[in-house]
DNA sequence: GTCGTGACTAGCC
DNA sequence: CGGCTAGCCACGA
């Protein structure tokens, strides 16, 4: 059930991560674990999707552009499906159902 | 104040 | 090489 959008919850360190996510340019994507260290937070890749599951800016936040470390798409509030067809849609080389960093 | 959950990662067997 | 476990951060109840 959605937990509805908190955009005046609580935010710190989802604030990092939305400002990480921002600033991907087009036809790029970056991994959890690599916005987390940009952010400061090495080991909160964890957190890294808590943040983006409750993206208040999803349409600000290109969050279908951040997937997993191996390139696979990992999850997507919206479908993963929907994920590859926005990041094929942009810029992004797509092989075999995995994003190519 | 404590426990459980989540769109993960890295290490170990 | 392949699968599994533990660890990590932040938030809600």
């Amino acid at each position: 059930m959605p937990k509805e959008y908190c955009e005046k919850q609580t935010i710190s360190f989802r604030e990092k991560v939305y400002k990480a996510v921002k600033k991907i340019p087009k036809g790029k994507v970056m991994t959890y674990g690599q916005v987390a260290r940009v952010i400061g937070s090495p080991r909160a890749f964890r957190a890294v999707g808590n943040a983006l599951d409750s993206n208040p800016d999803i349409e600000h936040v290109p969050c279908h552009r951040v997937v997993k470390s191996d390139g696979n798409p990992g999850g997507y509030r919206y479908g993963t499906k929907k994920k590859l067809s926005l990041l094929k849609r942009e810029e992004v080389v797509i092989k075999d159902r995995r994003v190519v960093i």
